[in-house]
DNA sequence: CAATGATGCTGTCAGAGCAC
DNA sequence: GTGCTCTGACAGCATCATTG
C-alpha cells in the first residue's frame, strides 16, 4: 500500500474520482463502464487499484450491485464538490472566452421564484449585462445537496431556523406573508369572512414534508383543533400550484408576492385577513467552507442591496 | 535535436467464481 | 441459467532515459 497522502497528492486522477461518482450514482460496474465508454474490467481494475493504493475498501460487492463502504461515501462526497469545482471552471472560462463576465448557478426556492430573484436578476443584468446565470427551480431537499456538492452556489427562498453548527451560511433579506388562495371563481374568493370549518371541506395543496413550509401549516390545523386534510396534492412549484388552483377548487397557501400577482391578473383570489398570516424568513444560503465566484458575489450584494433599501 | 528502446499506464478479451 | 464482479494475458499508447 502506497502512502496515502503521497496517493492522493501525485497520483489520484480524474478518472479516479468520475469512477467513484459514476458508482456511486449506478452501483454496477457495467453500468459504470458503458457511462464511461469502457469495458466492465477497466472499472473493475481502476477500483481495485484506486483501493489497494488508499489501503481501503470503499465499495462492498454485492450480487445486487456496489455498496459504497463509510470510506468510499465519504470519499464520494469530495469528489462530487472536486467534479462540480471543475466545471465551475470550465463555465468561467468558457465565459471569458466569450465575452462573458462569468456565471453563477442559483437554486430557487418557490417564494423566490416570482419576486425575489426576477428583481435581482433585472438589478444584476443592468449592473453587469454580460454575468451568466443559471437557475433551478426546486425545494429544500432537492437543492441542498446540489448546493453541498458545489452545483449550486447560492440558494435564494425561505430560511430554516437558525442552526450554529451548520454548514451553510443564511443572510436574511425579508419577512414573507403566507396568504391563503384558491381560483378566482372560487365561492370562498368572494366571501369576506372565511373560517377554517369551511376550508376543511376544500381539497388543498400542500408542501411536501421536506418542506420548510409544511410544519408550520400542520401547526396551524392543529392550532383550530382540525385533523390534516384528506384530500390533498402536495407540490413545491409555485407555476403548478397556480395552475391547479385556477382550474380546480383547491386552497393553498402561497408567499403572499405570488398570491397578489396573480390576484392583480385575475387569476386567483386571495382570501380574507380573517386567517392568520404565517410568517417567514427570505433570504440567500451559500456553503461556509467554499469560496464564492465573483458572479456569486455580485448577486448576493444586488440582493442586498435590493431589500436593505427597502 | 532526433531516434530508439524501456517502462508504466490503461485498456480489451476471454474465462472463472459466486449468489440467486 | 442469469447477472454480477474479478483475474490473467496481452496490446496500444505516451512518457522518459539514453545514445549518437
Amino acid at each position: 500500500m502506497a502512502s496515502l497522502d503521497w496517493y492522493i497528492r501525485s497520483q489520484l486522477k480524474l478518472r479516479h474520482l468520475q469512477l467513484l461518482v459514476a458508482l456511486d450514482d449506478l452501483r454496477n460496474v457495467g453500468k459504470v463502464a458503458t457511462y464511461l465508454h469502457v469495458s466492465q474490467p477497466a472499472v473493475s481494475k481502476a477500483l481495485s487499484e484506486l483501493e489497494n493504493n488508499i489501503g481501503l475498501k470503499l465499495f462492498n460487492r454485492t450480487v445486487h450491485g456496489m455498496q459504497p463502504t463509510i470510506y468510499g461515501g465519504s470519499l464520494v462526497v469530495y469528489a462530487k464538490r472536486i467534479l462540480a469545482e471543475l466545471g465551475k471552471a470550465r463555465d468561467e472560462l468558457r465565459a471569458l472566452i466569450s465575452g462573458v463576465e462569468g456565471k453563477v448557478t442559483v437554486g430557487a426556492l418557490p417564494a423566490a421564484a416570482v419576486a425575489v430573484l426576477p428583481k435581482a436578476i433585472a438589478a444584476l443584468k443592468t449592473q453587469s449585462p454580460v454575468t451568466a446565470i443559471s437557475i433551478i427551480e426546486g425545494s429544500m431537499d432537492t437543492l441542498k445537496p446540489r448546493l453541498r456538492e458545489g452545483e449550486i452556489e447560492v440558494i435564494v427562498g425561505l430560511l430554516p431556523e437558525d442552526d450554529p453548527l451548520s454548514d451553510v451560511e443564511t443572510l436574511f433579506l425579508y419577512q414573507d406573508n403566507m396568504v391563503l388562495a384558491t381560483g378566482s371563481h372560487h365561492p370562498l374568493g368572494q366571501k369576506k369572512h372565511v373560517t377554517w370549518d369551511e376550508l376543511r371541506h376544500s381539497p388543498w395543496i400542500l408542501p411536501p414534508h421536506a418542506s420548510l413550509m409544511r410544519q408550520p401549516i400542520e401547526e396551524e390545523f392543529r392550532r383550530h383543533r382540525l385533523a390534516l386534510p384528506s384530500d390533498y396534492i402536495e407540490s413545491v412549484s409555485t407555476m403548478i400550484n397556480v395552475g391547479i388552483l385556477q382550474h380546480g377548487n383547491a386552497v393553498a397557501f402561497l408567499p403572499s408576492v405570488v398570491a397578489h400577482y396573480y390576484a392583480r391578473l385575475g387569476v386567483l383570489a386571495v382570501l380574507p385577513p380573517s386567517i392568520p398570516k404565517l410568517v417567514h424568513p427570505v433570504g440567500i444560503m451559500h456553503m461556509k467552507n467554499q469560496a464564492l465566484s465573483p458572479s456569486a458575489m455580485l448577486l448576493i450584494a444586488t440582493l442586498k442591496n435590493i431589500y436593505e433599501k427597502g
